[in-house]
DNA sequence: AATGAATGAGCCTTCATTCAT
DNA sequence: AATGAATGAAGGCTCATTCAT
């Protein structure tokens, strides 16, 4: 039983366990003490690690974004064609990773959370701004630039949209009818060639 | 000096001072105190008329339900052709009584806060029925029924998204450009024939 | 049973519990629950009543000011001589009302809690301005100015330090050795007219 | 790296920190964390050294205490007759070792604990005995017994009331006004031969 | 010799809710 | 019709203390 170097495993038990609260409720109203029992530690400790319970929901929402950012990168840096760099990204945000009950929710959480709070609203940002200009990076080249950033911001919007109403449904996502919509939405802007 | 009918007037008061809760702290996450102090009474007094305060919650979601659906009837009564009903719903969407920033927060809260309340839930999904059932009354005459519903689903989800995305911005709500972006996508899937 | 009008009765028994509570303890580490309880109330209410732990401490020790400012202004309505006003006040930061080993113990806490705490600090200050000026009044037709100010000042010690030794001794404050000792250096100040 | 003979220096150390640390909080309510953090050390090694928090409070009443003592005997090595000698405590107990900010804070914070706290208590009791009898050495051979009894402690009492008096004050200590006036209360009493 | 890891206990505070008036 | 009074329950956070290394 290790006894140091139990810092790095501590944080990353209990951004996992934030996560699972939080998308099991749904929203960021959960307790320290229960996400720290499902850390397997208790709250004292989490406390010391984060220093209160908005430091570990910053985290665990840098977390949420870092590995969306991670999945994104790694699914660009395949993709070199204009068209398929969009449909990469639409692609990762309805990734197996990503798309799942759980985070679904507690992605939703943070961001009705964002409206209000100036760090988390911040982190959000950061996001959006990197989402939008990925989109930009490959539909830039297809159309005047105007029209481009129109149709990131609805890109945008019909994934978020797609995320929210999962809200509604019951049974796990449906991740392929998801893509579908967009694509349909990108076929129709930029024409069929193929992805 | 206790005043008859006082009733209905204080109902209303409780849920308007709600939304005004609500959409300013952007969650559900309000006390009875605060609400019942904007309205300008106890919160012993809210109880009395609510039950609780998920009665009183209850009761707000279903008056900005019950505005919304108002307005879109309004809007329909008055749209006879295909084309012009689906415009019309948009439209209410985006409308000034709908799309304001505390209307907006408010909306989202209870959103997503439906993931996990019974309740709420249940309302939240009647209203996507109502609205699913009026684009499709729209769209139905234009399109095959299948690729009505997929359109139907795209528009309520560009809604949504819509929505949602303002959490991040500043400002006043911009109802124009995110009518545009939904017109957009109508036009091109049902050719440019005008609203 | 009176269910209204109860607010000055709670926080009168909520200040005479906290002045028993520190009393006790000889600091003002006692815990809200302890008060409360000892004024047989929840300890919400005790929120309720003084907004947090600070409000409470803050008003108990105005509430000890005022008794003693209560108490000194009484006794000087009786002293027209200067000689017997200084009599007066050294009498009265030794009377029963005051020198009792709770109020004592509850004094000294606050005043050295005062050291650091913005508002506490402020209110002895007071205190002690209002004490040195009423010495003033009584030393100043007695002796030049100067050597009135450092005589106000050695007494005010005096009284001070007579308090803090409390803090060594067992049984009950004697209160005359203590005025005796005032007396005494008062004696030799001004010489041996009668107070 | 461990060092041998570490002992003897972080105990100072831990100490020291006490010091600073009360005193600048004017209270005995610090935290270990806090104490370990100024001397450099952990928490745990604080408790592995002093058995608990309350050791260690101890050990640093003990340290002050002990500083006055030699101050006290060194000064009456060097005094003789019996007017100096009381000069010589007066001196030291305003002198710049003691009467800084920092130690006169700690000192009051350690004084108003010991009244309910049995070892703190019982240190504090000796340190005043032997105070009382290193007066009386000088007191003793300058007036009748009793005279000298109530002298004592009335120089007691001013030394005690003048330090606990700081505590309103801002700035740095004024230890010559402080001395001026106990030696003026001693002038007075035992006639004015030169200290 | 020294520390990081970990926790239990306790405190302040908030809040929905109840009740008598 | 309306409220002031009152509380129980719960949550965030702190801290002294222990233990294995």
């Amino acid at each position: 039983m290790p006894k140091v170097g139990m810092e790095p495993l501590r944080r990353r038990a209990l951004i996992d366990a934030a996560i699972a609260a939080i998308g099991e409720r749904g929203s960021l109203d959960v307790t320290m003490s229960d996400i720290a029992g499902r850390a397997g530690v208790s709250s004292a400790l989490a406390h010391h690690y984060f220093g209160a319970k908005e430091g570990l929901l910053q985290a665990t929402m840098r977390h949420l974004l870092a590995e969306l950012g991670r999945d994104v990168r790694t699914a660009l840096s395949g993709a070199s064609e204009p068209r398929s760099r969009v449909a990469a990204i639409v692609r990762v945000n309805f990734s197996e990773a990503q798309f799942q009950e759980e985070t679904i929710a507690a992605w939703l959480a943070f961001y009705v959370a964002a409206q209000h709070s100036g760090e988390l609203r911040r982190l959000l940002r950061i996001y959006a701004c990197r989402l939008h200009s990925n989109l930009m990076s490959g539909l830039a080249p297809l159309m005047p630039r105007s029209e481009a950033e129109r149709t990131a911001e609805a890109i945008a919007a019909l994934i978020d949209g797609l995320y929210i109403r999962r809200a509604l449904k019951d049974g796990p996502p449906n991740a392929a009818s998801a893509i579908a919509i967009v694509e349909d939405f990108l076929a129709m802007k930029i024409g069929y060639s193929s992805p």
